[in-house]
DNA sequence: TCAAGATCGTGAATCGATTCACGACGTTTC
DNA sequence: GAAACGTCGTGAATCGATTCACGATCTTGA
């Protein structure tokens, strides 16, 4: 009785229904109802109604397991970041997953936390995903795990890295430029003792090189130390405020560059609890144009870096849709004045 | 000349290794590999080791679609949230991800951006990659793509949301506890002028049920406004400030609690700017605990959530390793009291 | 020394979607 | 009216890892 006669065990009746399933309700074999979804114009029109029917009734949801394992790779698409939890990060999430949803496909955000080891981990587990394609915006070496990927067929594009010493593809807002924007404001509004606040990093290191470069190109006489510190976060902002306000008897600098904008507000913070006055005593520039920027007590003037659209054109890329030549120049970072730092001087 | 004498096509020689190329350099057979990684303890050890030097020379690493395909399920978790630029929600993606990670398990990250939509397409991505579980932390209701998912045979698990009218598991901050906390907080301060700001969202009531709860059990006379509003943004914040400062002439309020820190944030941010002393004028609490609530210029009082521990608790769960029950009194909200609010009197 | 049992490796079937190669049917054209 | 061609549906092979059921080899005890 339990057994019926034929050979095949029924199916347990809520298991997910297969390409099987919507056949035979459909009354059409299986490579029909794959044809349908696949090049639906090798079916002709009144079939598809029938199958798309039939699939919507069942709740047909496909296998993607079974799919890729036919194709090869898979719909999806791996982002890999170092730290989810900057704001950074989280916008170009936004913006690849925009991009990605536009065409049907979908982005697995994977945090590696700045740990090597997780970024391997996660590299090997989008290899078993088949993930069609990778954005990577690792914080430091081109890892081996994603050479071996390219080279065996995975696209990947780095995101928020500019071309190297490496030749991978790489796609990145001119990080040189806006360090160069950030001090030549700070000058243009008389600043003349600079300070670049930041630490080893792609980014970071572009940005400062921009900072020296404003600084030398500057016609008049200024100056501009650097301060390298461990990690871009608000509480070593905080501490190095903290160290600079110890030497306030020796002087101060007037004007601060900072790696990027949870630094700065870790800066803007420690500064103005030792009671400087900011931007009266001291100007203060940030990078990236987080949303805290902008509820800052004193809103942070800043340098806005289009994350969320350097997402949507990796993602572009991985499709084919569009080459890394074709984003030269676009990208720019824009300069944000808000109150940390005067106006720069109209005329 | 092009083909061989093998019927068999010659791989292509930068394709990923299988189970096939493993077994032939170890020289054994393909179950025999497959069991090297599935039940060790089922081969000598001496194959044991042969079997994964061929691996790892190879660099085998394996083809989760067969898989997947054979077993029915993937070794990925999928965690729906609906807007990653939280950082509640990415702390919350930190902590399930560690703990996740710790079970040779992985995160697929998915950001809903608060679209119902998005929020339905992911929930059936994620289906058709067969995830072995789900974390979701959705806005409003409980989707029924979520639901159908379930009863065919995914487990899911509702992070941060209450048990409230429907049945599925579910684990939380006790949001009712940190609301009643954080009045509290501020009646035992000598606040009698309250208001609750914010908006329609699962925490969000409860959050407000607690606070008028404290008002309630309050010995003295004390009053609490409700001021609702649309979203728990920083933005908002600053226009309820506005329309806070707006009637100045008939009286604040004298303690404010806010819905989440993002709102607080923008609320200290408006009424610092409209000249109220915070917190000699006016007493403020948030919620949440995120990182910025430090680094406010007014350090933020705020009820501090295990956003984190909730992550790896919902990791546990859906691996078994823990029940919901196991995690009754967990997650105690707790108050952390910085410069919004006055120190709560000492005897 | 030989049978019974434990240990450990293997051939083959299987999961579900895709796609090739074929064939049935209908249409066009001379 | 028949040959040639197009259109559209189908059977069957395929992807790679897993696992059942079987068998080979080795161990143990009388």
């Amino acid at each position: 009785m339990a057994a019926g006669s034929v050979s095949k065990q029924p199916k347990a009746e809520d298991a997910a229904p297969t390409v099987a399933d919507v056949a035979a309700r459909a009354g059409v074999s299986r490579a029909t109802v794959s044809y349908t979804f696949t090049q639906p114009s090798r079916v002709s029109p009144d079939l598809r109604r029938r199958v798309l029917a039939a699939a919507d009734e069942l709740g047909y949801v496909g296998n993607d397991a079974a799919r890729r394992l036919r194709v090869g790779h898979s719909l999806a698409l791996g982002l890999l970041v170092s730290n989810i939890g900057n704001p950074v990060y989280a916008e170009l999430a936004a913006g690849a997953e925009a991009e990605a949803a536009a065409h049907g496909r979908y982005i697995f955000v994977a945090n590696s936390d700045e740990s090597p080891e997780r970024e391997r981990a996660y590299l090997n587990f989008f290899e078993s995903q088949q993930v069609s394609g990778i954005l990577a915006a690792p914080v430091g070496d081109v890892p081996d795990e994603l050479i071996g990927l390219g080279r065996r067929g995975t696209p990947f594009v780095l995101v928020g890295m500019a071309r190297g010493p490496h030749s991978y593809p790489a796609i990145s807002g001119d990080n040189e430029r806006g360090g160069h924007l950030a001090a030549s404001h700070l000058l243009a509004q008389g600043r003349r003792g600079l300070v670049f606040v930041g630490g080893p990093h792609p980014h970071v290191d572009l940005r400062l090189a921009g900072a020296r470069r404003a600084v030398e190109e500057f016609p008049e006489r200024a100056s501009l130390e650097i301060i390298r510190i461990q990690a871009q976060t608000a509480k070593v902002g905080e501490a190095v405020a903290r160290t600079l306000l110890r030497r306030r008897a020796t002087g101060l600098p007037d004007g601060i560059v900072a790696g990027n904008d949870l630094l700065a507000l870790g800066l803007l913070h420690g500064l103005i609890m030792g009671g400087v006055r900011v931007p009266e005593d001291l100007s203060l520039v940030g990078y990236d144009d987080i949303e805290f920027a902008d509820f800052a007590i004193v809103p942070l003037t800043t340098i806005r870096h289009p994350s969320a659209a350097l997402g949507a054109s990796a993602v572009r890329i991985l499709l084919g849709l569009e080459s890394e030549r074709d984003t030269r120049g676009r990208f720019e970072p824009e300069l944000v004045v808000r109150a940390t730092s005067l106006a720069p001087a109209s005329g």
